[in-house]
DNA sequence: TGGGGTTAT
DNA sequence: ATAACCC
């Protein structure tokens, strides 16, 4: 499936992960095969892109007269992101609706619960990035990474042959870091960060969205270097500079891949920076964590991250979700899931394939435990019900919910008092169409364009105070 | 604290 | 099925 070239000696030690055939999304080095020269590249060179307040920058796109506003996007009770102009106004993301009012009166809040319009565009960015480069890996819907090493290969052959050494770094250097040219990884580099300008301009010029990019040796510098000039700028990270970036990271939690229970359990051990981390001994941290991730903490402590740039193409679930102050009862529960797939079904129908399993998710209200008491009952689909998906027919919707409401069975005894504060159902295990064909790769696109002079979308929100449930 | 996603166990 | 991670 991929002219991977012939082994040679130096290949023993020099594989890397990217050089090894993808999963997914038909990516493969494209162009003329050149083992050699892409052997050579000790270094990769990872572009990490991030939109800026994503949400934010889509609902001014669809009301361009929300530009020059305070705006934030409200969720619930928060405000979970907003645009710059309410930044400068003291609205943080993840704010409380009620203090960011007070922050800041004039703030003009949407609701962004529902995250069509974001996906969608999210889609765009990937697959207009996908146009440069086919090894692009998605983090969430305002992030990609782009492994363009082999685009900077090609480049720096060019360079070569042209005897004209003039390169030039695009945007920021870390550190303000002095370039040697003499210094083929600082070349490379640089040659990124002007493919990484390429792809901001092209993101902001086909999609009218800007973004922060960083440029690295692996995927957590990149990550890392990216947030270093905020707003709609971008910075390359020079090999000498990375043990200042790595050891700005005050705490241990902004390593990504440090998630909030392992940043507990090493600050018990009083672990609580990068440093400490280095400093503690191996053998120590792996009888606490395991071997496993005690070594891969290790390693991104040292700023090292061999991760491969994956793409994944289409989504691998679907799942719809809302949370409320309360639901207990059964005839509730099955309204909230009626609603939750009528807008599933839809998207799974848009999609192409068909899911295979089902799961419901639900969290139980608890005053101690606030948060994160969720279980979740999952079970194949029927096969006679799999069918149907490609179908319009609507009489999928009842088996569906009946089966549902019997996952509820199995977590909740419906003849005891409950009380829900969320329901979700996540479609997974997606399979293409028997028929084939048509399902080949190009992955996603679908047809939408802002309503031009259609009004606005009816998603202001003039009162916060309405409580939902009962 | 929302409304999503992923992988590892 | 859960638990961890990411945004």
């Amino acid at each position: 499936m991929e002219p991977f070239p012939p082994p040679t000696e130096q290949d023993e030690e020099e594989a890397e992960d990217w050089l090894r055939p993808q999963p997914a999304g038909g990516a493969g080095p494209s162009g003329p095969s050149k083992p050699a020269l892409a052997r050579s590249a000790a270094h990769r060179v990872i572009v990490h892109m991030d939109l800026d307040c994503f949400y934010a920058q889509v609902e001014m796109i669809w009301n361009p007269e929300l530009r020059d506003k305070p705006l934030g996007v409200q969720q619930k009770n928060l405000v979970v992101t907003s645009n710059y102009e309410a930044r400068k106004l003291g609205v943080q993301k993840l704010m409380f609706v009620k203090d960011a009012k007070e922050k800041c009166p004039q703030l003009v809040l949407v609701n962004g619960e529902d995250l069509t319009a974001y996906r969608e565009m999210s889609y765009k960015v990937t697959e207009l990035l996908g146009e440069f480069c086919p090894l692009v890996e998605r983090l969430g819907l305002d992030e990609n990474f782009v492994d363009v090493t082999e685009m900077v290969e090609e480049r720096l052959k060019q360079l070569q042959q042209s005897a004209c050494s003039r390169v030039c770094v695009s945007g920021h250097v870390y550190n303000n870091q002095a370039i040697n040219l003499d210094d083929t990884r600082h070349v490379r580099l640089i040659l990124g960060s002007q493919i990484a300008e390429e792809l901001r301009e092209a993101v902001y010029t086909r999609l009218g969205l800007t973004g922060c990019a960083g440029v690295a040796a692996n995927k957590l510098l990149s990550k890392l270097v990216s947030g270093t000039f905020k707003p709609n700028q971008q910075t390359v990270l020079l090999p000498e500079s990375r043990p200042d970036l790595i050891r700005s990271l005050d705490r241990i939690q902004k390593v990504p891949g440090i998630g909030a229970k392992t940043a507990r359990r090493l600050e018990a051990l009083g672990i609580r920076n990068v440093c400490d981390v280095r400093a503690f001994p191996s053998a120590a941290l792996e009888a606490e964590l395991g071997a496993a991730l005690a070594q891969r903490i290790q390693k991104l402590s040292c700023g090292e991250d061999e991760s491969p740039v994956t793409p994944w193409g289409p989504p691998q679930s679907f799942s719809d979700e809302d949370s409320f102050k309360k639901c207990s009862s059964e005839v509730e529960v099955k309204e909230k899931i009626e609603e939750l797939l009528h807008n599933l079904l839809d998207r799974i129908h848009k999609d192409g394939r068909q899911p295979h399993t089902v799961r419901l998710t639900i969290r139980q209200f608890s005053s101690t435990d606030k948060w994160f008491n969720r279980e979740s009952r999952q079970c194949p689909i029927p096969p006679h019900l799999i069918q149907k998906f490609g179908k319009e027919s609507s009489d999928i919707l009842s088996p569906l919910v009946d089966i549902l409401l019997k996952l509820f069975r199995k977590m909740i005894d419906v003849h005891l008092p409950f009380h829900l504060t969320l329901l979700s159902v996540c479609f997974s295990n997606l399979k293409d169409l028997p028929c084939g064909k048509k399902g080949s790769i190009g992955f996603y696109l679908k047809q939408m364009s802002p309503p031009a002079g259609s009004g606005k979308r009816a998603r202001e929100v003039e009162d916060v105070s309405q409580e939902e449930g009962n």
